[in-house]
DNA sequence: TCCATAATAGGAACACGTTTCACTTCTTCG
DNA sequence: CGAAGAAGTGAAACGTGTTCCTATTATGGA
């Protein structure tokens, strides 16, 4: 239960663990992008990365638990593309709205990946804290970097201001992945919230 | 699949039909209020409610359906307390967190009944899409009334920031029933955005 | 190298949401 | 009233997440 769940830092355990888990992974993201949270067996993952289902519970302890971790893999990647990227905004504001569209493009060109994992994340209880608070991290980390480009220490206030960013992104993004907004109402809703936050 | 599944809209239908419902409903809450999400079975809201399991497919089609139902009468109930209540804040902001902070209190008076509406909520896809957006026009409505009280206009902008805020809410909500985040944090966490949002 | 231990395979079994179906009871309307 | 159709009952069955168990294989230290 404690080192194979963690997300980003450097993984114990032997090359064929490494290699098992990278397998689940990719089996899930693969399933997950075909067809969505539903897509996501367990059943269908163990196979796919030729591990026994049992094995499957040893890494991950439920569905939910590898969704967000494949998440959390993502995302990691979605920050350090991110991080080489010059931003163009003027404005605070812009170069946030700027971040959250880039990010967003990258999940909406994914739809069914997008479901399954938001899904995930909302699903989520105390005992997948580890991995959310890493999500969320790295979701804060984006936006107060757009906000104040090169600096490497945010204030309270900005952090705040993150945090009600990525409350608002993801309610958006709920609303997208159920079906109850396109993805422009989505883009539009985010842009606004940035606007009203970021005004000075 | 008409009009027994919409919410608050007077319904037609006999009064056997009607106690049914309401009765199916209760047992919902009651389940919902001692076990939260997962004591809510279709098997024992059925039970309890005194019809058989496919009566109960009848009125609501999914668990999902019926939980965001029940979460829709819930919340028309709050509303109506609160529209009989007279607000002390003085500015908009302290308005609108005193109206959320007694909702929020409320909810967070019973958490199970709490986590299992949210998680309904948060679940929801389209199909669901006539009751979600029931609650949603509730919680608008709320927060804009409290931004000017006696006022039945809202401009635009208005409108904008009800739903950021209603976003933060959800978001906030959504950290403290999964117990990533504890009750006060939860009420910081709106307090914060509705200062940002309605900083004038 | 060999043994103790941990990890994996393979698969049965269980729980709960959901579907289905045959039968019975109620409602409505001519 | 009496028949046709709608609504309800009760129970079986299915799908998928999760658990459990035994036999087999890999690993790491003496």
């Amino acid at each position: 239960m404690s080192t194979a769940h963690s997300l980003a830092t450097e993984e114990l355990g032997s090359t064929a663990q490494r290699e098992r888990r990278k397998r689940i992974l990719d089996a899930t993201i693969d399933l997950a992008s075909q067809g969505g949270f539903d897509a996501v067996q367990m059943r269908a993952v163990a196979d796919q990365a030729e591990v026994a289902l049992g094995t499957l519970y040893r890494y991950f302890p439920s569905k939910i638990h590898l969704l967000v971790s494949a998440l959390g893999r993502e995302f990691e990647k979605t920050e350090t593309a991110l991080r080489e990227r010059q931003l163009t905004g003027q404005t605070p504001a812009e170069r946030v709205i700027e971040v959250l569209k880039l990010t967003s493009r990258g999940l909406q060109g994914d739809p069914h990946l997008t479901e399954a994992l938001t899904r995930a994340f909302m699903f989520a209880d105390s005992s997948v804290q580890t991995e959310i608070n890493q999500v969320g991290m790295f979701m804060t980390s984006m936006v107060t970097r757009a906000m104040h480009p090169g600096r490497t220490e945010f204030d309270d206030q900005d952090v705040a201001i993150a945090r009600v960013i990525g409350d608002v992104w993801l309610s958006a993004l709920m609303g997208w992945v159920t079906g109850r907004s396109t993805a422009a109402e989505t883009g539009q809703q985010i842009e606004v919230a940035v606007r009203l936050l970021l005004r000075d």
